[in-house]
RNA sequence: GGAGAGCUGGCCGAGUAGGUUGAAGGCGAUCGCCUGCUAAGCGAUUAUACGGGCUUAAACCUGUAUCGAGGGUUCGAAUCCCUCGCUCUCCGCCA
């Protein structure tokens, strides 16, 4: 969420910022009720003072045993209208914060300005593509060859977008798993989570899942309750509604999960293989920082997810998002892709994100610099560290060999305590 | 799932026959005084949000709201009524 006083003051760059990401937003209507919202909020105000006023008074006369009939008819009038004035308020304010809650974040001044992704922008680049003198297969060829990958019986228990992984298919999915985090907490700092799979309304509103993206997310039936699409939505939610101790800044967490995503636009693309699933494992990468350094914050964070390929030995690039292609809620989004010998190109494999303080401000999570300095808000920062399920995919393709069989990058063999998968 | 108890400020904890209680008291914290140092003692301060005034801005002054959330009764609700959420205890069930 934007900040109302920063809109109110500042329309004409809050429609040229967004006016860059392609987003359409009707700020004169939200302009004019914000206007009336204050006028209004002015009368109530001084209504509910004369009411405070009065009624005290008519409280001190009948402990002096006088009935103050006039006194209580005249405010039994005020209070009704009181009563309607509030009415018209909160009208007023419920479309105020629909209105706020469906504008996206203003892209960072270093942002590409851009239509859509063919105009992000290469940063740079690690590890060159290996040269195959077989013709490289598909890792959902692989993984069945080795019967290590199941997307069938998955159709037939669950649905489409489903798997099973079985031997040393599950245990590779796990190893991932374990290396990410042991990676995050033991060499970049970061404390561990392990969160909730569902989340209530107000979280998922919290990070700008919603209310504009609900059929993305699978809702529990009975409860208002929402699988997670990453862990990003519980963790940056633990401290939603709270005020943190500038000393403890900056909080770096790492969390893994399972992620649910209805994908609904998505019929028809990546409808093979790991890539695309309704259900997918992700390790995260979180931050929580004072706004002055978040950018600093963001290059680090980046590079944290970039070790894990560079230690897996997975050639990849990163971009930078432009404008056009930015999430919601983000104010600047470094994409991580690694590189897929099947599809003869780099795949996003993790998405990492300043989202300065929209989230805080939706979330509201705050801080103080000095024990009791004014409170502030937070900036928050996430990304993928990494997704585990096209890890998989892309040791798989990068890793495989002629024959059909699969080498164990070094840093995971202890945890898979084979070199190689083969038949 | 059934029965009962509870939810007050950073923390503890008063406050129900409705009326200067944004909220006693204590702890903690900050500042000042005192003290050779420490401790003790004394005094002061000690929420947030949204408005209005003043201002370049802040400070400041002022109004409103907030005693789990929402609604109701009333001139007036932390106090009465309803709905929901959460916590705890007991029973059932279960990993």
């Amino acid at each position: 969420m934007l900040d109302i006083k920063f809109v109110r003051n500042n329309p004409e760059k809050v429609k040229e910022a967004l006016s860059k990401r392609g987003a359409v937003v009707g700020l004169d209507n939200f302009l004019r009720l914000e206007e009336q919202r204050r006028q209004k909020l002015v009368e109530a105000e001084q209504l509910k003072s004369k009411r405070n006023t009065v009624s005290e008074e008519i409280g001190k006369l009948k402990k002096q045993g006088i009935e103050a009939e006039d006194m209580v008819l005249e405010m039994r009038q005020v209070s009704q209208k009181i009563k309607e004035m509030d009415e018209e308020l909160r009208q007023i304010e419920q479309n105020l914060s629909a209105t706020m809650l469906t504008i996206p974040n203003i892209p960072h001044e270093s942002v590409p300005v851009g239509a859509n992704e063919a105009d992000n922008q290469e940063v740079r680049r690690w590890g060159d593509p290996r040269k195959f003198n077989f013709e490289p297969r598909a890792h959902w060829e692989i993984g069945e060859g080795l019967d290590i990958i199941d997307f069938e019986r998955a159709a037939k228990v669950t649905g489409a977008r489903f798997v099973f992984y079985k031997g040393l298919g599950a245990r590779l999915e796990r190893s991932v798993i374990n290396f990410y985090l042991d990676l995050h907490t033991g060499q970049h700092g970061y404390t561990e989570i392990f969160p909730p799979f569902m989340v209530n309304r107000d979280s998922m509103t919290g990070t700008g899942q919603l209310p504009k993206f609900e059929e993305e997310a699978f809702r529990i039936e009975g409860v208002d309750y929402f699988l997670i699409p990453t862990a990003e939505v519980p963790v940056t939610n633990l401290y939603r509604e709270e005020i943190l101790e500038g000393e403890k800044l900056p909080i770096y967490h790492t969390a893994y999960s399972a992620c649910f995503r209805a994908e609904a636009g998505a019929a028809g693309r990546d409808t093979r293989g790991l890539i695309r699933q309704h259900q997918f494992n992700k390790v995260e990468l979180l931050k929580f920082v004072a706004p002055d350094n978040s950018y600093d914050e963001l290059e680090k964070l980046t590079q944290n997810a970039e070790k894990a390929l560079q230690i897996l030995e997975l050639p990849y690039r990163t971009v930078c998002l432009c404008t056009g292609d930015l999430g919601f809620s983000s104010a600047k989004t470094y994409d991580i892709e690694v590189w897929l010998p099947s599809f003869s190109m780099y795949r996003e494999i993790s998405s990492c994100s300043n989202f300065e303080d929209y989230q805080a401000r939706r979330a509201n999570i705050r801080f103080r610099r000095e024990p009791k300095a004014k409170p502030e808000y937070i900036h928050t920062l996430n990304g993928s560290g990494l997704a585990v399920g096209r890890t998989v995919a892309a040791i798989l393709e990068n890793y495989q060999q002629e024959d059909g069989s699969v080498l164990v990058p070094k840093a995971l063999q202890p945890y898979m305590g084979v070199e190689k998968i083969g038949k």
